[in-house]
RNA sequence: CGCGGGGUAGAGCAGUCUGGCAGCUCGCCGGGCUCAUAACCCGGAGGUCACCGGUUCAAAUCCGGUCCCCGCAACCA
């Protein structure tokens, strides 16, 4: 057994959970998931982001604490636990003393080796508004809002991190291969470090934003948001109070989107690199969602929140959906037609379809029993992916051999985050089996008195093997097809052994349920 | 010359790294079947792979160029 950690980012609590983000802790709670089915240890890191500036303001405007206001929002993100019956093990708050701890300590490390600086540096501030400025918020040097004030340059001491330091380290590792998955974002990164990179500021004045992380021994400063957030990554895992454990799980994998490509992996493996600390192991970056093909904007208003859809859809239907609807590498486009078809296609018509029919037929010519299992039976599966033995005939192989390779697609393409694929591979399975039913039609046979029994077993036995593959993608409904099988899912074995032609025991009793995926109502 | 993604059947996409019969889902047309959720199976129609040029026995794929769309720099993952 081997330990695996997972961390998605954490979502800034300045607005409701995001589809997006549904996203992203969807897909690692598949992979926390499978690598739990293969039998290692898993720690499952989530959580909320809540210093900064823009929490600060929001929760001044809306006449509540900071506190209360960050409170709030922490149980909203907390109670997509349930809503997409996610299986996260720790869920960290950037407020919580342990990481506010941890993040000083890192600083220390950081400062102890000499890549943190006080420096002075001009910002850009309107009085009109009473705030800073960047240049991309101004027009023709001037605030849009408050055109008849001038620009003021103010000078600010802030402390900064030596980002410049760590060019070669970070093409150094850029070196890897896989360490960013999908490949053309590593290749994003290292042109972006190769270009040069600028020491970035770490540090606000407390008197100007309060919400923060102190500064180690200078109470006049706290830390800039993003410092003290990526440290979350470690601090959930006890670091630095509890360095055996810390060190039994990192470095881990992260998921994150395409707008958090520099922070995770340059800024975050920077800060590792000067602390000291192993980089991560590997970081995977997903794609944005769009809604009816337009960019998800609040000013448009075509924002798709995760508790609405699920509300209407079901958890599954939507983890589904996500999954295997929408490209794991890129970005996606979320819309009820094609969600709609999706469901219906692949949910309804395939595998709740297919689970219907096979339980049927055990119970109507097997007396709701497995039957005993088929020596060998040849199946055409032409129409799934050719397989050919050495004599060049298609049709001389058995479904074992069909599930063999399967699981080896499965694995490898779990292994590189290609979820959209997993689900097609899992669908061309079901595929296979109704079309199996269709080619050796056991309703003719059983008319006419021959035995079917064997056919009925690896149906059976194939639709177990379907159900175990779905467990980290829809977990609910596949436990459904399990059980339904007469398999109680907590007494599972490793994958390696579950994946075993012929697990299942002829004689078990089955119990037909309910519609798994009811159709939508036109 | 800021960074990145994209243009493939009516719609949505895969295939491009590593050149080798252009594929998948939905929709449409025709047929089959009754175990199943009006489901399932088979067959069919539908393509200038954005455009121009090059390399090659062979290009959606590699090379050079052109045009167009989208995202990031402003709430927002």
């Amino acid at each position: 057994m081997k330990n695996f950690y997972i961390t998605t980012t954490l979502p800034y609590v300045n607005a409701d959970p995001h589809i997006g983000f549904a996203l992203e802790i969807v897909q690692a709670d598949a992979i926390a998931r499978y690598q739990r089915m293969l039998g290692n240890d898993v720690i499952f890191n989530t959580g909320t982001d809540e210093h900064g500036l823009k929490i600060h303001r929001k929760a001044l405007e809306q006449g509540m604490s900071t506190q209360e206001y960050v409170d709030g929002y922490a149980v909203k993100f907390g109670k997509l636990k349930d809503s997409l019956n996610l299986s996260y093990t720790h869920f960290i708050r950037t407020t919580d003393a342990h990481h506010k701890a941890a993040a000083q300590e890192f600083w220390k490390r950081c400062e102890a080796n000499g890549d943190i600086y006080k420096k002075s540096y001009q910002v850009k501030y309107c009085v009109g508004c009473e705030l800073e400025k960047t240049d991309s918020e101004l027009v023709d040097d001037k605030c849009p809002i408050h055109p008849t004030y001038e620009i003021e340059m103010i000078s600010e001491e802030n402390y900064f991190f030596k980002f410049s330091a760590y060019q070669e380290k970070l093409l150094k590792l850029y070196e890897q291969e896989h360490f960013i998955v999908p490949q053309h974002r590593q290749h994003e990164i290292r042109a972006f470090v190769e270009r040069g990179l600028q020491d970035f500021s770490i540090s606000r004045l407390k008197e100007k934003m309060p919400w923060g992380v102190p500064v180690p021994g200078d109470e006049d400063q706290v830390m800039y948001v993003w410092f003290d957030a990526l440290v979350n990554y470690i601090s959930t895992l006890g670091w630095p109070q509890d360095e055996e454990k810390f060190k039994t799980f990192w470095p881990g994998v992260q998921v994150a989107g395409k707008d958090n490509l520099r922070q995770q992996t340059a800024m975050w493996q920077a800060m590792l690199l000067s602390a000291q600390l192993p980089a991560s192991k590997q970081i995977f970056i997903h794609g944005f969602i769009t809604a009816e093909g337009k960019k998800m904007s609040k000013s448009v208003g075509n924002v798709v929140a995760p508790y609405d859809v699920v509300e209407k859809y079901g958890t599954d239907a939507v983890r589904y959906f996500l999954l295997g609807g929408l490209p794991s590498y890129e970005d996606g486009d979320w819309s009820v037609t094609r969600f709609e078809e999706f469901y219906t296609a692949h949910l309804a018509n395939g595998v709740g379809n297919l689970t219907s029919r096979v339980l049927t037929m055990v119970e109507k010519y097997s007396d709701g029993n497995i039957p005993p299992k088929a020596e060998k039976i040849n199946f055409n599966i032409r129409s799934i992916r050719t397989i050919e033995d050495e004599f060049g005939n298609e049709e001389t192989t058995i479904i074992k051999n069909f599930v063999d390779e399967f699981w080896e697609n499965y694995e490898t393409l779990f292994k590189r985050y290609s979820f959209d694929f997993v689900v097609q591979e899992i669908n061309n399975f079901i595929a296979s089996l109704d079309f199996i039913i269709s080619e050796q039609k056991p309703w003719e046979k059983a008319k006419i008195g021959e035995d079917i029994s064997g056919l009925l077993y690896q149906l059976a036995e194939g639709l177990r093997h379907i159900g175990l593959a779905l467990l980290p993608i829809i977990p609910a409904s596949a436990e459904k097809i399990l059980s339904q099988l007469g398999i109680d899912v907590s007494t599972l074995e490793t994958l390696e052994i579950e994946s075993e032609w012929g697990g299942l025991l002829p004689g078990t009793k089955i119990t037909k349920g309910d519609m798994l995926f009811p159709r939508l109502e036109k």
